[in-house]
DNA sequence: AATGAATGAGTGTTCATTCAT
DNA sequence: CATGAATGAACACTCATTCAT
């Protein structure tokens, strides 16, 4: 019978992305635990059950908004690493790129923040487990880089030095809100004049 | 009638703070959602019937694990802005306290992390907002007065600034381990060099 | 967006009352305590959490059962007390339609009479209090305006008569079987017969 | 070793009476299974572990509620109906005495309305079934005798007649304070005037 | 006699998930 | 595509009961 069609992976595209975003914004807000099918659906305006029919499961959901993040999180970062700029440019383009996928995908960035530790343990997640050890290799090679050339400084733990950058960057997360005073590329310039330069005055 | 006298409900407070250690310790480490009461009973050796011998609730738990840290902050925190310092040695004792407190804290620290944007929405946890406000006025004041010294840099968003150096230091709850090779004294300087001065070197 | 809309929630009715039926029977027989959610699911074919697709929680079942029974009752006895009966006139009505009550909510009455002092504690069941005083300003109002045109005996204590009468027809809820050898209405009227003119013989 | 006494069967009957006491009057406050064995023990100003000294169970302490109310209820019956009086005097007999015991049982009385039913199906309180049995035959047997005198109508059904009757009067239990402005005899008198000649004057 | 602490079975409830319609 | 109804496993919590001290 070819009237019955079994449904396509890829049923409405734009369906998925509506539902994913709305998925990802309650995610967001109230974690991923603590979020229930039913309060994404309502979000949605349908039924808990009806959801089943775009996702396998609520895992799924977090899975494919936290893969996509992470594969366009991963264009960007790439391109910056190819371009074969300094260690400071580098590290000036690679926050900068954050904060842009921060205004892209705030909620993302926001899961990844809360859940991706707790989720990295599960094998589907693995991916978030390598994405991290990317990221360190990325950094930190960058900043040791840096050091080399003498446009870092030499007296500072790099580990630590890595977390500061790297925490200080991603938490923004928590508390920006697209649409504000501030363009991604403006926070980014005031971000990285206070990592490179500090608070205090240069005399 | 002089036979009813209540018995005593809390008399050993020793058990009851082994077991929050215990319940904060897996909060942490998995969520305060995701965390199960069973989970604390199986990790303090009995049954999660007999934890409610001890707590009114799962909630309760969180609850004096949080409270029990920000009067300890709180402590801390007071004796420095007593001190009558300027701002600049107010920031670096505040940043040197708040790493003493990860470290004799950091369950708690990361339930609050986590969590306390959460709970905060219920009655029962609006401490934890009054506890934001005050530290929000507490650094942002000194920040201002900072900036008027001429101590602190005057082109820099004050609000950016505050939201920097707070969650540079709070983020450290969700790496830092006791007992590393780094006390905490040492990477509070460490962090205060690059908050303060950078990581560009100084010219 | 018009695609935001809220699914009914009560799609049938039908369930629901078969449901409500079935959870009366159990709580008559077991009292409301006494009887776990699971019995009720049991009884019902289904499994205990599948009740609570259709109710919020095992009060709100009790809930809708008394309240279901008590708008029923109030419906036929304010039809009586605005008939502009005499006193006597009104006793037997009332009488009457108390024991077709009894007849078609047998289950319902019967938990009134065990539960109710209990459940009118909470906020949620004031409405029973509420019911009690019109119950006994209705009675209380008849009685007396019945020994005022000599109708009913002026020797006896008022309150006492109301009680009696009360008890009297309420608690035959707890051997009453409808299909029994008398119906309502022959068990009405002996009992009236009883109240009115006692069981010795009028000389 | 001498000084190790077993607790004997009654340590101190007084306190077991005491004790017996309070947990009837929750009993009757809150119902059998809604009581925690917590609140009695709170009542008598001890832990709740603290009463299986002095009780086997829960249970065996409305046990030996109802059975000492019911063998104390039967010494007064049995001597009324020993006492070769006629149907009508017999009746008025053992409603008055009904009315002594709930004076002086009220809260077994209680006890006993509420929860017989449910209790009667376990073996344990067989003795329940066997007393209303009992009480059935004492009463049925009385009335016919009445009946047959010509001292009680015949036109009555007398197991109707007979649950009127005991209703009517155990009833009482749920209302009744002792202390109160009436005292049970006199409460006697009047049930027995309403009972016997009904609410209705005698022309 | 009574306490402090624990047990273990059970209770109401939640929630991701399934599936016939 | 979506609904209505149900499943079943898990969860926080309660409570009668036990027992060493």
């Amino acid at each position: 019978m070819p009237t019955k069609k079994k449904p396509q992976v890829t049923p409405t595209p734009e369906r998925r992305r509506e539902l994913l975003a709305t998925a990802a914004e309650v995610f967001a807000a109230q974690g991923y635990n603590a979020t229930t099918v039913r309060r994404i659906a309502d979000e949605a305006g349908m039924l808990a059950g009806s959801l089943y029919y775009h996702f396998d499961s609520k895992e799924s959901m977090v899975d494919e908004i936290l893969s996509t993040f992470l594969d366009e999180l991963w264009q960007g970062y790439d391109e910056v690493l190819a371009a074969g700029l300094g260690p400071r440019e580098t590290v000036e383009a690679l926050v900068t790129e954050s904060f842009r996928e921060i205004d892209r995908h705030r909620p993302a960035v926001a899961i990844y923040q809360k859940e991706s530790r707790h989720l990295a343990t599960q094998p589907r997640f693995a991916y978030l487990a390598d994405s991290q050890t990317r990221f360190e290799k990325a950094w930190l090679g960058t900043l040791e880089r840096g050091v080399a050339d003498g446009v870092f400084r030499d007296d500072l733990d790099i580990r630590l030095t890595y977390r500061f950058v790297r925490d200080t960057v991603w938490v923004a997360a928590s508390w920006y809100r697209p649409g504000g005073q501030h363009s991604p590329e403006e926070i980014a310039r005031q971000y990285l004049s206070m990592v490179l330069d500090g608070i205090a005055p240069r005399t």
